[in-house]
DNA sequence: TTACAAGTTTGAGCACGCTCTAAGTCAATA
DNA sequence: TATTGACTTAGAGCGTGCTCAAACTTGTAA
């Protein structure tokens, strides 16, 4: 039997492969109400729809850009409450942008400071080769 | 007793303002060896010069963008070798560089995503107070 | 039918990066 | 002189986010 219904389903090796998550790690996820209950086949296996890995996609999303856990399972909870939690949905998702925006400023500016280092040794390098190569001749 | 060489030193409290590190941290960082040992004043207090903050600054924007404690004591402990530690600066500094383009690219994507889903968000509250308006009269 | 691979559960363990505590020193002020 | 406040040290403690262990079930392949 590899396949259940409409031929849709994926292994929790096959979402931990496509999601870079660990299989330990989505266990986990679905244990602190990151995920609502995944289905099961008979034997206890997880077998995970379009929808779950969709919403696994967004949640690597949200984690990998540095949201807390404790703030996705606000989010999991809101999406859980329908329409009334619309609102409470955007303004969590509004504030994550903020910080995302905060986030790629940092980066720019270290950026800046990297590269002009960089460049810095790449000339220090330079002339220290160059004495070495008076010094050998 | 206020200054104790050319006035140029900081205290301990006025480095964590400047730069948003706990003093806390300061002093960690000191003992894992992330700076050189900071001079004293004759009551033990350190006294932080310009070139330590200049590091200090250095080491907030490394952290900030991510880098792990024990890659900024391996860059620490190549600062000390002098020439000999330049070319392994680099290249730590190019990792670290090519590390925040990655970074900028998923918060990039990340980005566009949480605006596709508060821009649906929008719009689904507006149709939401729609109904009711409608219902309300 | 025996072995193996892949999954399951619950709960413990761990790495990282601070953060705090306790006990003490020192300089300035009331 | 007593108190206050900012600092010192060494070491313990803690929050976050996994990560692993142990014991078990199930389906497939030899």
């Amino acid at each position: 039997m590899k396949e259940q219904g409409q031929g849709q389903e994926l292994t929790i090796q096959q979402v931990a492969e496509m999601t870079g998550f660990s299989v330990h790690t989505l266990r986990y996820y679905e244990r602190i109400g990151l995920m609502d209950p995944i289905p099961r086949a008979k034997n206890g296996h997880r077998f995970y729809q379009k929808n779950d890995f969709e919403w696994i996609v967004l949640l690597a999303r949200l984690r990998n850009t540095g949201m807390p856990i404790v703030q996705m399972q606000r989010f999991a909870a809101m999406m859980r409450l329908g329409d009334a939690g619309i609102s409470q949905r955007r303004a969590l998702l509004e504030d994550h942008e903020r910080m995302l925006l905060e986030q790629a400023q940092e980066i720019r500016q270290t950026l800046d400071l990297l590269r002009d280092k960089i460049d810095y040794y790449r000339s220090w390098e330079a002339e220290v080769k160059g004495e070495i190569h008076e010094k050998g001749g």
